[in-house]
DNA sequence: TTGTAGGCGTTATCAA
DNA sequence: TTGATAACGCCTACAA
């Protein structure tokens, strides 16, 4: 087992000093060709590779960018991720990523835990939890220690940082309107409790398309679910009572989900029932009939988080403060079985 | 912005000497009552935490695992990566999360950049086209630098390390004796190109089950289709020439894919065809009629390796080494509607 | 009981 | 052109 290489092995072999051995591999002009060559020549032979630590430690940069997310095996927030990921080692970072299981406390902790020198900065969607008891102490000392973060897709008001959203309220609208031209009357909204951002996002949206257009608000047909553990009991009797020919729903599991629920009581998608998503993931795409959906671009969403992030990491040193941004990611519609293709152009 | 606070600013501050500070955080029995108390009100005061870095560099141990992966946007990846980062947390270990996006140099780079002191150990599923090249290289090369690592799922005979796999062989087998016991006889595999490990185990518990209950192993009922683009030309061509009355599919997306199209196609399914896949992810489930699929227990997989490389980690200092492992993660059958329940027990 | 000194691996300043 | 020295933040053996 040879052991990793460092500048004082070499300065050793070579019988120079530490700092010569540094500069020559930096081909510093300070340093003659001869020695250069000759130490460029060891340091390839034994492969030497800086060691990290010491680098970040001395320059105060990890090059590190911290990710926590509420949930991993979930389609938008790994395609965001990957969006991260990508950009980011397209610019030099690595990206350590941990899960805040929607728990507050592993939230808090992560945090903490990273803050202390292993990352520059952060990239995040808050936890349930978080979103439910208003607690963003770990966000303001974090950011009191000059660490910036940038919040995507769960955000809060309470906190001014940089942000990327999606247009989730203009997105509800239209896929209301989309139900509203196909000339639909009950058009139900199935969406979860509303402490999350995007929900209430998109109920607004729901609702202000309903006024819009002249249609009366029915709370009966809003149906609120838990974001696990769907009921299926309360689904079905949702279904049942209401005279619902349009559902949007606020996640792609909803509406999947209840399309198979509905379609097996006889109900045929999309003559008698239209169905609308959001997240346009891969149960979508290969559901019966594929579901329409509103897509998020979580990829984009995740270059830009990163784009924005690594900007401020490397513009925070001295200069003024540059104002907070919040950016906006267009949602578009990606049209399948689950609704009557009419000529209208999103 | 307050600065983060070091044990050189407790120091100055209460005027006495790093060390003394040091030892004070830590309880030490060298250092009075007095002192320790005083010592810890400020360093709670002022929120003192020692910085990540200057550890790891001092004890040559980051507490970081790199996980590299060829996908994350992949329902097993993620399974995986879920159970190797809920293990790690619990023992005090961040994961640190590369995508290879299935090439070989990016699987590299990644790997090389993490081996420079930013991680302990390496867990891994290798990428298409590693496993096609046959490279392994930076395998061997963190190896002889004493960095572990554990390959998972997707693994190599070439390299020895610690291995986490599914029972591919076994799985496939019983997955063809299931269908074999209701009756079918033209039995298809739909797989992968077969320099994939996964896919040819597969494959050979598909031929060996044939082989054992007396049908004959016929190569036309082989499909191999690229793993991303899938050609609906050439699927449909396979299943409207060969009788073909049960299907295998090496992953869920294959299965779900051709449910679909042959059930548009008048086929109904599960009485004229059956299905199963693998991977039990949330396409299995939410399919229709629902894929029966061979789970592969992504969660355990990964708290198994995380554990393997963790006990190396901490056990590979003096001792002699201990013999490479290789653990088997038994796969079980998900019974759902696309096969016809008998009687039988897997 | 407290402090000094050296080291982890690197970089940067300044002196030779 | 090269090298000694200090520093990043922490730990620890040893000296006081």
């Amino acid at each position: 087992m040879k052991t990793k290489i460092t500048l004082k092995h070499i300065a050793r072999e070579l019988e120079v000093s530490i700092s010569t051995v540094s500069k020559a591999l930096k081909n510093s002009s300070e340093i003659s060709a001869d020695t250069i060559e000759k130490v460029q020549a060891f340091a390839k032979l034994y492969n030497y590779r800086p060691n990290n630590l010491a680098i970040s430690l001395k320059s105060r940069r990890t090059n590190n960018i911290g990710v926590i997310i509420p949930d991993i095996v979930h389609y938008f927030f790994t395609t965001v991720f990957r969006g991260i990921e990508h950009y980011s080692k397209e610019r030099g970072y690595n990206v350590i990523a941990c899960v805040s299981d929607e728990s507050l406390e592993k939230e808090v902790i992560n945090m903490e835990l990273l803050a202390n020198g292993s990352v520059d900065g952060f990239i995040m969607a808050l936890s349930a939890e978080t979103q439910k008891k208003n607690h963003f102490d770990h966000l303001s000392q974090v950011r009191d220690y000059g660490i910036p973060f940038v919040l995507f897709d769960r955000v809060t008001d309470e906190i001014e940082c940089d942000k990327v959203l999606i247009n989730d309220q203009e997105a509800a609208f239209l896929a209301v309107k989309k139900f509203i031209e196909n000339g639909r009357k009950k058009i139900a909204l199935i969406t979860t409790e509303d402490y999350f951002s995007v929900s209430k996002g998109r109920e607004s949206g729901y609702r202000q398309a309903l006024e819009t257009f002249g249609l009366p608000v029915d709370e009966k047909l809003i149906l609120r679910l838990p974001f696990t553990d769907l009921d299926n009991g309360k689904v079905d009797e949702f279904f049942n009572t209401h005279g619902i020919d349009a559902v949007i729903c606020v996640n792609e599991i909803f509406a999947v989900h209840c399309m198979n629920l509905v379609q097996q009581k006889g109900v045929k998608v999309p003559e008698e029932m239209e169905f609308i998503g959001f997240t346009d993931g891969i149960l979508s795409k290969y559901a019966k009939p594929g579901l329409t959906s509103m897509a998020q671009h979580g990829f984009k969403m995740g270059q830009v988080a990163a784009k924005m992030l690594i900007h401020r990491i490397e513009n925070t040193q001295d200069e003024e403060e540059e104002p907070y941004r919040t950016e906006i990611i267009k949602s578009t519609i990606i049209e399948r079985e689950s609704t009557i293709n009419g000529i209208t152009v999103l």
